[in-house]
DNA sequence: CGAACCGTTGAAAGCATTCAACCTCGGTGG
DNA sequence: CCACCGAGGTTGAATGCTTTCAACGGTTCG
């Protein structure tokens, strides 16, 4: 399952003997040899017995669960940086797979935790993160139960420009995975993904650029389909009204 | 953002005039005054400055998000022992109200930091209690998004049985909740939840018994119509059948 | 060049929603 | 004591959005 290229890079600046002291997760990974996983290829499966944690450092991976009948939910898509097999749990709860060409860096679960006891300066960085992942487990809970398709998908494309765009709305939106995949992600079906695709190029709210990106022609009226309203709105008690800033169009 | 089941153990010895070892989160809480929560009322709203932690003593809380129009999503439920507060953002993500009478204490989140902090103790529960609540949030968007309403009302009534039958398959189940709740919290409308509970009563899988509780008169039955297949299926990799016990019906 | 995969489009069907009326149970006040 | 009211819940009919089933277009790769 694993083709191990080893790139490990070298520990910058420690006296020898002295053990370097860590500061950011990152650090952490970095002396572990990165190993590349193939398109499609899986990194662990549902059910597996949880033994490492991973860093991703290059690609897209996906992770999702199945249910009885074959049903396909995909919970995340995860980009350089992220880490996936955090849990406590004896055994992987969702299946981890490439979706492009990936590379990641593992650690067993006894050496992560180690090393998080071991260093106040990680612990508030994974607090941080678990926090993250919590609160985007959370829009995609209000994504899934009360948006319309139209909505999901502008949701969606805000969400991966975001990424690469410094969390602003982004004028492009570059998709790595597939139809499917999205569909698998919204929780819609891989026609009707297709068909609010379409209708939003035909209202020229984006425009195609090959198969899996676009340009974002009108951001603002992709930010206004997504459905969160203006950002944090009306609810009652110290409901602060927070306005955007106005889009063109 | 976080709910988490915790059961906390009582502090069994100390001796007198000795700072006591904190061992379990609830401790952590068990110095502070009780305050109570009238049913309806809030206790922090989404956008509120997030000072707090709290822990539920009593009750039963929902944590939600309003959405641009009014749109309601209750993306959990709460009870004793549950912690909720906690993020590391400097604003609640989400709203939380009394569905009944609750009682809670409150950490700041100063306090509650440095006791983890200085604990080596407290901090694989607390590590333990968010990777749960993780877990509770991706089996919610699978959920949401894949499963038909009345696997969403099995599904439903088995994890609110379950809270109360240490994990078994329910013979009873007690809502404390409203149908607009359960209908917030499963993606649903009113109408929706109340028609496909009517039909699980017809079909004789539920016996009413009063209008917030049911007697389950068919376990096995609910099982299979919660939508999970067996329990962790058929999922390429290294998939171990594991094969439930065969319930009456 | 053809097979296979991915994506798009069309038509019909289905499940949940919407709109609306009605029921039921507590609480209240005459 | 009982009629009345209101909130919460149930039921019915029509609508609609998404799904399902099916066919077709385009691209890649052997």
């Amino acid at each position: 399952m694993f083709s191990t290229a080893s790139n490990a890079q070298p520990n910058f600046g420690a006296f020898a003997g002295m053990k370097p002291q860590l500061v950011t997760l990152d650090e952490l990974f970095a002396s572990t040899p990165r190993e590349t996983l193939d398109i499609g290829e899986g990194l662990f499966w549902q059910g597996d017995r949880a033994q490492h944690i991973f860093e991703i450092t290059e690609g897209v991976l996906r992770i999702f669960k199945i249910i009885g009948d074959g049903r396909r939910v995909i919970t995340g898509f995860l980009y350089a940086g992220d880490m996936v097999g955090l849990s406590l749990k004896d055994v992987y709860l969702y299946s981890a797979e490439a979706v492009t060409a990936v590379k990641v860096r593992r650690l067993t679960r006894k050496a992560f935790q180690d090393a998080i006891e071991n260093s106040p300066e990680l612990r508030p960085q994974l607090f941080s993160l678990m926090c993250d992942e919590m609160a985007a487990a959370q829009e995609q809970m209000v994504l899934l139960s009360r948006k319309s398709a139209e909505e999901r998908l502008c949701s969606f494309f805000l969400m991966i420009g975001r990424r690469h765009a410094g969390g602003q709305v982004p004028r492009m939106v570059e998709l790595a995975m597939s139809r499917q995949d999205i569909a698998d992600y919204l929780g819609l079906t891989i026609e009707t993904v297709s068909r609010t695709i379409t209708k939003l190029i035909q209202r020229g709210i984006i425009t195609p650029n090959g198969r899996h990106a676009f340009d974002v022609t009108k951001p603002g009226k992709l930010l206004a389909l997504c459905g969160d309203g203006d950002s944090y709105e009306e609810l009652g008690g110290s409901g602060v009204k927070t306005r955007q800033a106005v889009w063109p169009n």
